[in-house]
DNA sequence: AGAATTGCAAGAGCACTGCTCTCGGTGTGC
DNA sequence: GCACACCGAGAGCAGTGCTCTTGCAATTCT
């Protein structure tokens, strides 16, 4: 088919690299609204529009990086998650909660990016929430695969859950199979506050509070884990 | 003094307040970044340089509008409070959580403004953390005026808080006086989760797993109302 | 192998931005 | 009444994203 490799495609798929490597650099010099094609095109030495030749417009060039953003992001907390014994829910917890924090502190304008305001008139295509889902997919298979363990529990009394009526129970429990709906609330929780502490430390609203986040987000961590029912083996 | 009520020092003040408030329409219509200087200057038949004569930079008239977008949310979360019973602190939390989630619903592009990512060159001034305490007051408020009930109960068994090495206990205890240190962690987080929701549901990263946001912001409210131990009296 | 097609970078140009500076006119305080 | 401070107009600078046309080089078809 048209698939073939020759040195046109591949010279173009390394040029497409070169960009957003280029980009990527001055989104972490300044920031994403200082990101100007331009500026990227003078850093390669080419003309400006040149560069249409590889993203048609400057949001284009945005997705891609956001794309791989979450991607870099996804395979940290991986990695993170399987350095650590299967069987230890609370350690791999732990890791992958720490692997989000390292990588959002040492790539915060690529955080802003993909947490922080959406681009203008940007909507994310199919793939972005793909890539997005990445991360969520661990987090959620952690909590499977602790929650196996004490599925035998009381049924609970609960008083008829209602958590269908404000929840994608399809989409959810493809990331976490094997726990109950009743825990999709607590786990959606877990998950939005590590993400607001992430938001809450990187865009400042901190300051004033407090003065050691490293430790304080550990401390969020194992309040996350006592309210998930996350322990070691 | 120098603080005569002449025709021309209110006539600035008017000016200043006109320019603000296109602004924040254009704001509104379009987005943050798709404000220009010259779009407010054309909207009001006046050329663009004369702006500068009420604002320096364009910095500058974004930091006048986080400022009074804070000053809006906390009086908009005041009055909510204001309008229950003080005893009831369940109903207070509640009342003012809906209200923050309602001004940021209503208002999604002053609240990227400033909850969303930071401006690039851009540090708060001190006026501005100020104004960002108003609403975290309320909420201290809250907390102080139930924990006062219960705070006859056993004095915890505690190994050891650590609170202090990675809190600043006096802003803390200024916020919410009376609670004990050992809450402040629990309420920091209350506190990162509804900011963490609304930025979520904002920036459109519940799309997939949340159907009903309103119902499920309910839930999540009422969950953190019970690891906060918030009753109704 | 030669011809046709396709991909690429260059350059000029458009409409826009934030911001600066200078120039007259006008209300203010002495 | 006068000097002063303020304000809006206008021109201009450097920068932006993006478009379009023009040659050149590499690939593909015949």
């Amino acid at each position: 088919m048209s698939k073939t490799a020759n040195s046109r495609t591949i010279a173009r798929g390394a040029q497409t690299e070169a960009i957003k490597d280029v980009a990527r650099r001055l989104i972490a010099e300044k920031s994403v609204s200082g990101l100007s094609l331009r500026e990227v095109s003078r850093e390669m030495g080419l003309v400006s529009s040149a560069l249409y030749r590889y993203f048609a417009t400057r949001d284009d060039l945005l997705t891609a990086l956001i794309l791989d953003a979450y991607n870099d992001l996804g395979q940290a907390v991986e990695r993170a998650d399987a350095r650590v014994a299967r069987a230890d829910a609370y350690a791999r917890w732990r890791a992958s909660a720490r692997a989000i924090r390292r990588w959002a502190t040492n790539n915060p304008h690529e955080y802003a990016l993909i947490y922080g305001t959406p681009i203008p008139g940007y909507v994310a295509p199919t793939e972005t929430i793909e890539a997005a889902a990445r991360v969520a997919r661990v987090l959620g298979a952690i909590l499977s695969e602790s929650r196996k363990v004490e599925a035998k529990g009381a049924p609970k009394k609960s008083k008829g859950s209602d958590v269908g009526r404000y929840l994608e129970l399809d989409s959810l429990a493809a990331i976490m199979p094997g726990v109950a709906p009743e825990g999709y609330l607590k786990a959606l929780m877990a998950w939005t506050t590590i993400f607001g502490f992430l938001t809450f430390e990187l865009f400042g609203q901190y300051v004033g509070s407090a003065k050691n986040l490293n430790l304080m987000f550990d401390r969020v961590v194992d309040e996350l884990a006592i309210s998930l029912n996350l322990e070691a083996p």
